[in-house]
This record gives structure tokens, sequence and C-alpha cells, in this order.
DNA sequence: GAGAAGTATCTTGATGTCAAGATATCTCGA
DNA sequence: TCGAGATATCTTGACATCAAGATACTTCTC
């Protein structure tokens, strides 16, 4: 029950042009897909925001964020923290080594194979990933504050539906 | 009307990682934002996909897109193309070069305004935009199968709402 | 109409990412 | 036990992007 619907938005705008030069096509999935890709635009931006005013950038916070969940010793393995943040290994050497620097994790060898790392959360790694995820659920609960509770929780589960095929 | 609801998908577990971890913390916004975050990394490697049939690639798709709708003779100026694809412009100068290099679009100067350009697809362009757009419009319409034509118009209505603080 | 401020585009230098490949180590079957 | 193939990580080189600034032209104000 929205209490008024949304006005039209800048996407509206984009289906209306393609139905204008392309009459033929059904252009059902633009109105879906362009707004995800605009909203993720905007978060992204909303992020870097919430984060920045913890000293740490979007990227270290997703490799801080994939250790806290861990739980303790907050330790992984960079090809687990790799395919938990879906980048290549090259980038994921690059963070971590800067990530080190910053003294925000350790690296040490894993003493059970000796081709493997573990890279470890410093305390100021978790004190730096806990004050930023405490920032972000805070900007990202203002984004949601028009829509109800229960148009969250539908939107949450129509975009498990769209996500199912990639399980 | 859900057919079936859909699985757990790796967000649940994110989520529940993150209560598991930090039990006081309100994780509504996760478990919406982190679908949205993850379904634009699938959206693009979906594009991605999409268009190389068609030999052009996701950054040239958003330029000949933004000229395609404008409608004929599909000329905007640089400026123009960078506020319709949030791009820098810095970046539209290097992509601008490159479509022209490929023979996508041309560059010529505004009769109007001595300091301004005016970027106009080509034929060939054109051509490759349109085909683009419908391989496109049909990957993605294989994306939303699952959701009913009702859903797929809340979906996008619980978007625009998201959308709208934006506009 | 002359100067100041605004606008449009391009250039430069730094950066983060990726793809491909190199190196070291492990595992499993013969 | 030996070797082939799999696995884990790191290195390298290329590239697209961005931020900041340079250049050229236009518009506004007095």
């Amino acid at each position: 029950m929205p209490e008024q619907p949304a006005p039209r938005d800048e996407v509206d705008d984009l289906v209306d042009a393609w139905a204008r030069e392309l009459p033929t096509l059904a252009l059902e999935p633009v109105a879906v897909f362009s707004r995800i890709h605009r909203l993720a635009r905007h978060l992204d931006l909303a992020r870097r925001e919430a984060f920045s005013t913890h000293g740490i950038e979007s990227w270290e916070f997703d490799v801080l964020a994939a250790l806290r969940r861990a739980g303790a010793p907050y330790e992984l393995s960079p090809g687990r923290l790799l395919r938990e943040t879906l980048v290549t290994s090259g980038t994921m050497t690059n963070r971590v080594d800067r990530l080190a620097t910053r003294g925000l994790v350790e690296r040490s060898p894993d003493p059970a194979d000796r081709r493997g790392v573990i890279v470890r959360l410093t305390p100021a790694g978790r004190e730096a990933v806990d004050g930023a995820f405490a920032a972000l659920l805070e900007a990202e609960a203002a984004l949601l504050a028009d829509l109800s509770p229960a148009e969250q929780a539908t939107l949450a589960d129509l975009l498990r539906s769209l996500l199912a095929p990639y399980a």
C-alpha cells in the first residue's frame, strides 16, 4: 500500500524514448533492469560516502567484511576471499597488500598447505569494519524509508527470485 | 502469486552470517541492497554476453544507445552524452575517439557554437546498436521469465520508488 | 563593446582491475 | 614412489576510468 505512487522517473522517460524509436519491441525488461543498474550506481556512491567517515573505501570494506562475517578468529584464504568478493586473483593480491600496509589485515603462511596463505583481520581492521558497517546500514535504511516494511519484504522476495538462477 | 517461493539464496546466507556476528543490528537493508548489488553484477555479465554476438562492448552500447534514442538524425553533443551515460568528460572523449575509429560514429564541429562538437551515429553504428539492443532485450526477458507479468510490474514500481529521491 | 565569468571539450597523470601466465605445492592413480 | 594433473597464489602488462587542469569560445554585465 504505497501512500502515493512514485512520480515518473528517468527510466520512464528512457522507456518512452525507446518505444518511440522502436515501437515493435517488448520493453518490459528495461523497466526492471535499467532501474537495477541505476540503483546499483547510486548505491555505490552512498556506500562510498558512508565509508569515508570511517576512513575506508568500498573495496576495503568488501574484503574486511568477508573476514568479519567469517567469525573469530577472522581468517580466510585469499582464494576464499576472491570467491566471496567476485574479483580476480590479481586484484585480491593487490588488495591484501594494501590492507596489510595499512595494518588492517595480516598475512601468514598456512601451516596445513605450504602453497597457501591465511589472511587475518587485525583488531584495527575489526574496529574499522564494524564502524563502517553500522554507518552503511544507517545510510541504507534512510534510502528504504519510503517503503513500508511489507513493501521492503516484497521487494526482497522478488529480487531473490531474480537471483535464484545464479545460486 | 509466485508458483513457489524462491529457494534460499546467497544473500540469505550473508544476512545470517551478519546476524550471528552482530546480533544487535537491524539488517533489513542488506536483504534489499545486497541483492541489487549482485544482480547488477550478473546483469553486467549478461549484457556483455548479449553484445558480444554483435561485436560491441557494453560501454560502446551505452553511447550508441543514447544517440539512437535521440531519434533521427541521431546527433548529440559530447556533454549531453556524458550526462546521459554518467561518465566524466575524459572518459567520453576517449569513447568517442574509439567509436569514430571503428566507424560507428562521426564527429563534426557544431555550426552554432564553435566550442562545440556534434557526435552522430553512422549507418553502421545504427545497425550495430539496433541488433545489440534486440539481443539484450531477449537475454533480459529470459532472466525475468520466472516472474509473472504482475510481479514484474510490482518490482518495477518498487524500484521506481527507490529511485525517486534521485530524480 | 570590453572584461569577467561561465561553458564545452580535450589532455594528462594516477589508479584499480582484469586476463594470462609463472611458480610452488599438493593429490591421486598406477 | 613417481609423475601427471589439479590447486593456490602471485606477477606482469594492458586498459578503461577518473580527477584535475588546460584551452578555446560564448554570454552576461556594466
